[in-house]
DNA sequence: GGCGATTGAGAAAACCTTTTCCTTCACTGC
DNA sequence: GCAGTGAAGGAAAAGGTTTTCTCAATCGCC
C-alpha cells in the first residue's frame, strides 16, 4: 500500500508530560495532496483556495485528491502566515454564571459566523490565575479579548501590553476610559417597569432590591425615582428597601412594607426575579392578591423564577442575547481596525405577565398547573 | 530610536473582510530577542527553554532581553512544530445550560493546570452547525474533543476522521461503543435518597419525576424501586408519577398523590429540585408539614431552588464539578496515548437539609428569613 | 606543545501554508 | 522562423519556533 501521509522521521513528542502514542495517525498535509494530484504544493494551495491561474482540470484534480485524503488545512500554519489567529479569548473574572450564558451563546454564534473561535477562560476572582490566562491567550495570539463578570462591578483594566489588542468588557465595567464597556441599561429598564405600573393604575410603588454596593442597584433606583417624579408621584424613602438578592429577602421586605397598612404600597418593583417571587409568595400568604391588590414586577426575566411564580411574573429582560451579539459585532469591528470606546448601554425590555395586570380586573384564571 | 520589532514588509492583511490597521504594533519575536541579546535565534530558544548547553551568563542575557521586549513565544509556531496544539474543543450539542456550568468550570480548571486551552462551541441542536464547528476544530488541530449536552440523551457519535483523536462524552452518551462517556450515577443517587428516607422512618415513599423518555428518569426509578424492595417495602405503581421537570408538575403530582388519604405517601423523592419545590409548596398549602408529615428529597442540589424552598430541600448532588474534573483528567490521559472507553458513572452524594428530617421530630425552627 | 575531550554557540532543517515571482510552453501574427 | 503574448504551473520565501548537527574554542593532560 502506498504511503499516504507524511510522517516526521525525527523523534517528535519529547514534550515533557504528554507523549503521543507512536501510532498516532497524522493528518494529510497539503504536501500529500500535491503529491497525489501530481502538482507542486504552491499549485495545490492555489487550487484549494480558488486563487491564482490554473486550468480547471488541475483544480479539479487537486480538490479530488484533497477529498480522498480528508485534507483539512492546518489553521495554525495559516494563522502563522496571516498573523491573524481567528481566535478571541473570553475571560470571566469570576466563574461562569447564569447571566454569562446567554451572552456567551450569542457571542459565540456571532463570531462563529465570521470563522472566529473562542477560548474560554475562568479566573475565579484570582488575579494570579487571571494573569496566567492572559499570558496564555497572548501566547496564542488572540485577535481580541472579551472580559466579563457575573457581577456588574467596576473592575481594574486588563493589562494588555502594547494597547494594540481590542478589548471589550461585557456585563462588567472597567476603570480604563479607553476601554469599551457593554452593559444593559439598568436605568431605562427600571423606568420601563415603573411606567408600566403607573400606566396600569398603580400609585404607591415600592422598590425592593439588592445590596446598595451594586452599581446596578443605584442605577435602577434612580430610574425608579425619576419615573415616579415624572408622573407626579412621590418617591418615599420607606418604599425603597435594600437587602439581599434572595427570595427570603423578598418575603421579609413584604413583611416590613405591609406592617403598617397606612403606608402599604399597591405595587412592587423588585430588583430581581428571586426577590419578586419571594415577595409574591409572601403577599399571597398574607391574603393579598397579586395582581389585584398588589402588582409585582421583577428584573432579569429568568424563566425558572418568573414562570414558576403564581401568578407568573412580569419582569424586565436585559436582552443578554442581544448584548452578546453586540459584543461580537463590536469586537469584529475593532479587529478590523475600528477604534471604539466608552460605555454603551443597551436597552432592556419589559415582559408583561399576569403579576402586573391592571388593578381591579379579575385575576386571569389560572390554568390547573400554575 | 532603534527598530525594536520585526515588521513584515509585504502587504499583509489582505484577508477578505478583516483588515488590521496599518499601525498594528507587532509583538517581539524570538528573532528580536536574539538580536538584542547578541546571539542566534537557536541559542535564544535554548536559553528561554532552559535546554541545550549554554553558559549561565548567556542565558541571563537572553532572558533579560526577552523581558525588556515583553517577549512571549508564539504558541502557534510552537504548536506547528510540536504537532500538539495544546487546545481541546468543547462542543455542546444544545446550548449551554445550567448543568454544563459546573462541569465546564472544573474542566477548564483541570486543563488549564496542564497548559491546555479550551475552544467553546455551541451547536444548538443543529447538525449542520455541529459539522461546521467540528471542521473548524479539526482545522485548529485540537488535541482532544469533549462533547456535552444539556439533556442526557443518547446521541450519535461525532464523526472524527481517523479515529485518532480522543473524544469524551460528558453528561451525554454516545452510541459509539468505543467512546468514553462520563455520567453521574443516577441509579446510585436514587438509592442514596430512598435509603435516607427509609432510615429516617419513612415507609410510603413516592417518586415524582420527569418524562419517561429520559434515560436518567428510568435509571433513577430503578434505583428507587430497588432500594424499596431491598428494605422490604412495596414499590407501588400509584406512587410513581411521570410528568414535566417543573414546579407546576410537582404541585399537580401532590394533588394526585394526596387525593386519596388511604394511599397518601409519607415521603416524596422528586426527580429534580423544581418538582420538589413545587411539591413542597403544595404540601404546605394543603396543611401538611414538611418534614413532619411528609419528607421531601429533590435531585440536582440546585441551590437556587433547594435553599429558597421552605424548609430548605434535601437533594441529591450529581457532583458535576467532580465530573468535569474527571473529564479533564481522562482527556489528558487519552491525549497522552491511553485508550479509555466505556461508560463511567461517577457517584452522587446526598445533601441533607430540613425537608427530610426524621418524622415526628419538631420542625427545626426557621430563621426569620426563610 | 600537541592531542583528545568538553563546552558553548551558530546554521539549518522542519512544522504547514500562502503568495510572489519566475520559468516554461504553446500560440498568434508577421 | 521568430518575437511577442498569455496561460499554466513551479520555486522559494516568509511566518516563529524547536532541535539536531556541526564547528570553533577552550581545557586538561601527558
Amino acid at each position: 500500500m502506498e504511503k499516504l501521509f507524511t510522517r516526521r522521521e525525527d523523534g517528535l513528542g519529547r514534550n515533557d508530560d504528554i507523549v503521543p502514542p507512536a501510532d498516532y495517525p497524522l493528518r494529510a498535509t497539503i504536501r500529500d495532496v500535491a503529491a497525489r494530484a501530481g502538482v507542486s504544493i504552491g499549485t495545490a494551495s492555489k487550487a484549494l483556495n480558488a486563487s491564482g491561474r490554473l486550468r480547471q482540470e488541475t483544480r479539479d484534480r487537486v480538490v479530488a485528491a484533497a477529498n480522498e485524503l480528508g485534507f483539512r488545512p492546518n489553521a495554525m500554519a495559516q494563522s502563522l502566515h496571516r498573523s491573524r489567529s481567528m481566535t478571541v479569548g473570553v475571560l470571566t473574572t469570576d466563574s461562569f454564571g447564569r447571566f454569562i450564558f446567554p451572552i456567551l451563546e450569542a457571542l459565540e454564534e456571532t463570531l462563529a459566523g465570521h470563522g472566529i473561535a473562542i477560548f474560554m477562560c475562568n479566573a475565579t476572582d484570582d488575579p494570579e490565575r487571571e494573569q496566567q490566562h492572559l499570558d496564555q491567550l497572548l501566547g496564542k495570539r488572540i485577535d481580541g479579548l472579551l472580559v466579563t463578570a457575573r457581577r456588574m462591578d467596576r473592575r481594574p483594566a486588563i493589562a494588555v501590553p502594547g494597547k494594540s489588542m481590542p478589548v471589550i468588557y461585557v456585563f462588567s465595567q472597567s476603570d480604563d476610559p479607553d476601554a469599551l464597556c457593554l452593559l444593559p441599561d439598568d436605568h431605562g429598564g427600571a423606568v420601563l417597569a415603573v411606567e408600566h405600573l403607573i400606566a396600569t393604575g398603580r400609585r404607591r410603588i415600592a422598590h425592593i432590591t439588592g445590596p446598595a454596593e451594586f452599581e446596578a442597584v443605584t442605577l435602577r433606583h434612580q430610574g425608579y425615582a425619576e419615573a415616579l417624579v415624572r408622573a407626579g408621584l412621590p418617591a418615599l424613602p420607606e418604599h425603597y428597601l435594600n437587602g439581599l438578592w434572595s427570595e427570603a429577602w423578598g418575603r421579609e421586605a413584604v413583611a416590613q412594607l405591609f406592617a403598617d397598612a397606612a403606608t402599604a404600597p399597591d405595587a412592587l418593583f423588585c430588583g430581581n426575579d428571586q426577590i419578586a417571587r419571594g415577595a409574591s409568595d409572601a403577599l399571597r400568604e398574607r391574603g393579598l392578591s397579586v395582581p389585584n391588590d398588589v402588582a409585582v414586577v421583577g428584573f432579569d426575566n429568568w424563566d425558572v423564577m418568573a414562570l414558576a411564580a403564581r401568578p407568573p411574573l412580569s419582569s424586565v429582560d436585559m436582552n443578554l442575547h442581544r448584548l452578546g451579539r453586540a459584543a461580537g459585532e463590536r469586537l469584529i469591528a475593532m479587529i478590523g481596525g475600528e477604534r471604539i470606546r466608552g460605555v454603551e448601554r443597551l436597552p432592556c425590555s419589559l415582559v408583561v405577565r399576569p403579576s402586573s395586570a391592571p388593578a381591579g380586573q379579575t385575576t386571569p384564571k389560572q390554568d390547573k398547573n400554575s
